[in-house]
DNA sequence: CTTGACTCCGTACCTGGGTCCAGGGTCCAC
DNA sequence: GTGGACCCTGGACCCAGGTACGGAGTCAAG
């Protein structure tokens, strides 16, 4: 995975951290990279080659902190705020990350809710198979307005 | 909200079920049901009028079923197959309910992790305020491959 | 008969989060 | 110096699930 500085010139042969690269490293796509770039979430690099992307080493953990912010519920807009005020403003990132918890409950009651709803279902199906107005189908089909 | 039948036809004057009606009724946008007819979750309905879409009552529980469905985490694909299946296949529609109840219980268990996680974060943070550099953001940069 | 509310159609557009492509240019190890 | 791996660009395309538009036709009440 670290490739091997390549020992023949002083040990210290720093691979230019191009965008392929960052990529592999963060696992990710190329092009979600520029994609990002695209959207702000990464600094322009420097290029000093022909045009060619040269990272500094931080921006393979950024990406990383996008993807894991993905999977904790945030949104990219939202990871772009975290980001920004990440580096000067903790507290508004508590408020954040505090928004979102709420918002994770509200969402996990509302599974929680389907779940049983479906559970019902399944327990009415279950009850005489093959019938042939299904009973899903047909609770699904009446008002029911069970939860507020 | 209902529509008095205007009493002066002998109380029988059915008000031809127009596409606009059945949205309001199914509470909806007009294009949704539209939108819905081009993807084959309701059936073509019969124009007598110039035009006119002419739709059966059956259709106003069947948008609701459609919006049901999707409040129980379904996609309108699988809302496709639950109303084909419905009417001739019982046990493949609770075949595909339990298939959503287990999907339900994988995403209630990610949010489950995503709640802890924040809330490990925002206790980290809540210890000292106004941090510069934010602990919330400086742990999703870490690696921390804490769930497998 | 007029007026306002409604409907028709196809198509374009929207959000969010990417992904792919063509037709080039470049880098570097051998 | 050559071959293969890599990189550049803008724009098109993808998925879901709709929403909006515009110009025309129609229905029904007054």
């Amino acid at each position: 995975m670290i490739e091997p500085p390549s020992d023949r010139r002083r040990t210290i042969a720093p691979p230019p951290l191009t965008i392929g690269r960052v990529a592999r490293r963060a696992g990710v796509n190329r092009e979600t990279i520029r994609y990002y770039q695209r959207r702000g979430l990464i600094a322009e690099p420097a290029r000093p080659a022909a045009g060619f992307r040269h990272y500094p080493e931080e921006t393979v953990a950024r990406v990383r902190f996008i993807k894991r912010a993905q999977g904790l519920g945030f949104s990219l807009r939202e990871i772009g705020e975290l980001l920004d005020l990440g580096e000067r403003n903790c507290e508004a990132v508590r408020a954040l990350a505090e928004r979102k918890y709420r918002e994770i409950d509200r969402r996990m009651a509302d599974l929680a809710a389907m779940k049983a709803a479906l559970q019902r279902l399944t327990a009415d199906c279950a009850n005489g198979d093959l019938q042939t107005p299904c009973p899903i189908v047909r609770a699904l089909e009446e008002e029911e307005k069970g939860e507020a």
